[in-house]
DNA sequence: AATGAATGAGAATTCATTCAT
DNA sequence: TATGAATGAATTCTCATTCAT
């Protein structure tokens, strides 16, 4: 069998696991069988336990640099913070495992934590970027506080993926589509 | 040593614990050391550790009942939501044992995501509340969504929790008053 | 059971163990079983596997400072000789395990090693002195080497011990007896 | 590739990594990387792990076999215990890994300890009959007791290999050519 | 009511060895 | 002949929990 197969194999049941077990309680005898393999496999493809963690950790960060590349602003607020909200929610959608061990095991595991924070940042970033031009050109109230403002907007956001991720048996009733065509709208035309 | 004493000793040890290395990190033994009695006496007071957990969960369930009781409304936007969003993040401070391990265990003990699902359903009501009765005084704009801002507002003020306790060593920084005082005045200020 | 009883029992087990596996093969598995305890509960007595051969060898450094105190010199060299082996050849026999573990494992537990050398360091002075005295007395002749003649004392009995206890099924046909009484004394009457 | 140079070359490897190591700490893993063969190639060249100790110790027991074969007495004991000393000490330096082997793991591999125990055995007949032959010839006191100075002069010889390779970071200060030059005279002296 | 001692069920990891190519 | 991949058995150690006093 193929090496990359078999770690993929492994990634993939490390990830179905610790959704529902945790990093803890996604023991390497779990793996094992979930994949289908040995346990002492794990450890031919991984120096450790920790490790499979790790190489989550830095296809995230690896990802993390690609968003928003393309990202163009059509000058409409509304469709733009819908789509950045959009983009958020895919991408965590996409991580799901890091996200969830990044709120859950971040105080045992520094690497996870700096490797989120990186999210936000991102995003605020492009955001910031997104309400300045939109000022200069009168689309957003020259009155507005930007800072503010996109803070607000990617804690709205990340409160909502927490919602949905970490309580996913009883979200807040707000399906993830609602969410961004309402909520997301709602809070845009309050900077028109 | 009175019961209650111990009792109270344990739960100190295991909530400052519990803060420092997660559930899994808190063990018996260290609890026991922590709160200076014998680890078999916890479970003379405790059935198991997990119980230790569901009296802080059955606290935290008492204390939402109280929430808000004695809450009047002064009919000015701003200064009802800051009020709300004070009170909403206190609580929090007071909770935040139960607060966090609701955000990284409830997957485990279902019953902790359960207590902590009233919170924000509870503010929400608030809100909403709130909001209604200020659109027939005039005070909100009668186009304003009201579910939808109540339900951005929950979620601003819990994405704003959960990074302030989930990644205490790098929150986004926006300290907590400064979030009061701004972030929340600039959203309640889009509802005039 | 009361903690020293187990701790007894436990070093007591590792010890037979180690000289019939030696360390490795002294699995905490067959120390539980042999010592009757629980696996477990061994390490509620010792940090860890190590840790119990580690308080052999304090022992064993312990011990080697009583060595030699009260020993008195007689005056007369095969006499005087033949009990610094005795006392050399008992002290061993007293610490097998020590004894056999630095020769198979030092490279391993440099400790142990370290400890180790302070026998024969303790005993070459012991008969550095001795021989001193005797040569200013006259009993030794004034021409005779008395550092090298020490250390070929020491090489003697140390090899002869290793001889004993490494290979305990096929002695070099001197039992320890013999090889006190005659090539002790062999050795010692060259020095007359 | 011809199967013997991989052969010698695990051999080599196997040698190396003992002395480091010992033999448990002389993983396949390690064999292989230091030999820079694949690990499963090993279990092609010898049935297993054990198997090269093995031919580690058939060489030994034939190399003894040629001890001493041109070995010509001179009639000066100075110099023939010297030289027989040398014979003994260029042997084990040649055979330092199945010396230390025999050393640490007789008790669990008795062939090692038969292998070895050839070796003070052959030496000691080619001592004994030295002496005999020079107290014939009136070089050495006719009251010596040829079989005790014999096993004495193995003895310390072996004493002091087994000083200088199993403790190799601390020997009793005597590096090995003082010690044939000075305490093998010293030694020798006795006996004219 | 509290303690000290002991336990059983795992957990991660290592290692010699085998199998298919 | 040599390799890469996989395996099963074993090992040290941890942890919540129970038992006797």
């Amino acid at each position: 069998m193929a090496t990359q197969q078999t770690d993929e194999k492994i990634i993939k049941a490390f990830s179905k696991l610790v959704l529902k077990l945790g990093y803890q309680g996604t023991t390497t005898k779990r793996i094992a069988s979930e994949a289908g393999v040995n346990e002492s496999t794990i450890f031919r493809h991984f120096k450790d336990k920790h490790s499979i963690l790790e190489q989550l950790v830095n296809t995230y960060s690896r990802d993390i640099e690609q968003i928003g590349q393309s990202f163009e602003f059509t000058g409409d607020i509304v469709q733009d913070l819908m789509r950045v909200a959009t983009i958020y929610h895919d991408f965590v959608a996409n991580h799901q495992v890091v996200f969830l061990l990044g709120l859950r095991e971040s105080y045992r595991f520094p690497e996870i934590g700096q490797a989120l924070r990186q999210l936000p940042k991102r995003f605020k970033n492009l955001v910031v970027t997104n309400f300045n031009e939109m000022v200069e050109a009168g689309e957003i109230r020259a009155t507005a506080n930007v800072t503010e403002e996109a803070t607000n907007f990617i804690l709205l956001n990340f409160g909502n993926a927490v919602f949905t991720y970490a309580y996913p048996t009883a979200r807040l009733q707000v399906p993830m589509k609602a969410f961004l065509a309402e909520n997301i709208r709602t809070f845009a035309e309050h900077l028109q």
